[in-house]
DNA sequence: CCTCATTCCTGCGGGC
DNA sequence: TGCCCGCAGGAATGAG
């Protein structure tokens, strides 16, 4: 379940790996990995082949490699992708979707997805920001970010502040995961409503995010079931650090309570019933 | 305009 | 043993 600092930890990996060499050859495994590009699978490695790789940037989970050509490739891991970085000679993944040849020999590049939510295009004329996710708000490791701005619109908005947390245009790269985490540490419950927050709680909550964002990414991201893991095929241990996700019944870090689970938007959300308790309704 | 439910996909594990 | 069902969940999409 890659979110921010799994996918900013495969950026650096494909960083180092990838930046300033000529892809060669395209190969595309599986359609469906291509998206939102109507021409076909040929005309997708027709527009990388003999490109060269200038950089690999972030924003929110989306990574976008810039080319020499004005366009640029966007990659989303969904939920289950993995950008790998393989000798040619390594065996062929299960579920290997697209492969990318260079010019100058090993390693290639290979999408891998399992559940195909994941996926590659093309942007053309995207090197600077694609088009596919300019509506993708800046993340809060973005020296751009306005935490601000995140407040004032935060408060604005009529729904629910872990709701709020995952919609990735108010505020990008935070999945259910991290959403659990920063609610747990800023002692709120995810279904207190945004436009109660102060303005100070407001802030007091992005700056959990952004420490455990932070923090997560010192780790090298979390890793549950082995399918995220960096270009190296390598898991983090973040997980070791988690307080509520995934730790129905056991005991609250912070107050011994038993962390709680509860059904929220086909998933689960995890939280003390302590320490985040539930909001009183406003009026019954 | 805004909010929210639905849908895509596959492997795993629990229950019977 | 084997089958079925629920679950994992990011984000595009369309309904209301």
């Amino acid at each position: 379940m890659p979110e921010l600092p799994e996918v900013e930890t495969v950026r650096t990996g494909l960083a180092r790996w990838v930046t300033g060499r000529t892809i060669a050859s395209v190969e595309v495994h599986h359609p469906r990995a291509i998206r939102r590009h109507l021409p076909g699978s040929a005309h997708f490695a027709a527009l990388l082949t003999d490109r060269k790789i200038l950089d690999v940037r972030r924003r929110g989970k989306y990574l976008w490699l810039p080319l020499d050509s004005g366009d640029a490739i966007v990659a989303h891991l969904g939920m289950s992708g993995q950008l790998l970085c393989q000798p040619a000679a390594a065996p062929e993944e299960v579920h290997l979707r697209v492969r990318l040849r260079f010019a100058d020999g090993d390693p290639e590049l290979r999408f891998v997805d399992q559940r195909t939510f994941g996926g590659l295009a093309v942007a053309e004329g995207g090197a600077e920001l694609p088009a596919e996710i300019a509506h993708i708000a800046r993340d809060p490791m973005d020296p751009l970010f306005s935490d601000a701005a995140f407040v004032a619109a935060l408060r604005a908005k009529h729904t629910e502040v872990k709701r709020a947390l995952l919609d990735q245009t108010l505020i990008s790269g935070v999945g259910n995961i991290y959403a659990d985490e920063a609610l747990w540490r800023a002692r709120l419950h995810g279904t207190r409503p945004t436009g109660r927050l102060t303005g100070p709680a407001a802030l007091r909550l992005l700056g959990h995010v952004r420490e455990v964002l932070a923090e997560a990414i010192g780790h090298g991201g979390t890793s549950f079931d082995a399918l995220y893991v960096n270009v190296n095929g390598e898991s983090g241990y973040f997980d070791r650090s988690l307080n509520v996700y995934g730790r129905e019944g056991e005991p609250c870090r912070r107050c011994g309570a038993p962390i709680r689970r509860e059904a929220f938007m086909n998933r689960s959300s995890y939280s003390c019933p302590r320490c985040q308790p539930r909001p009183r309704p406003r009026r019954p």
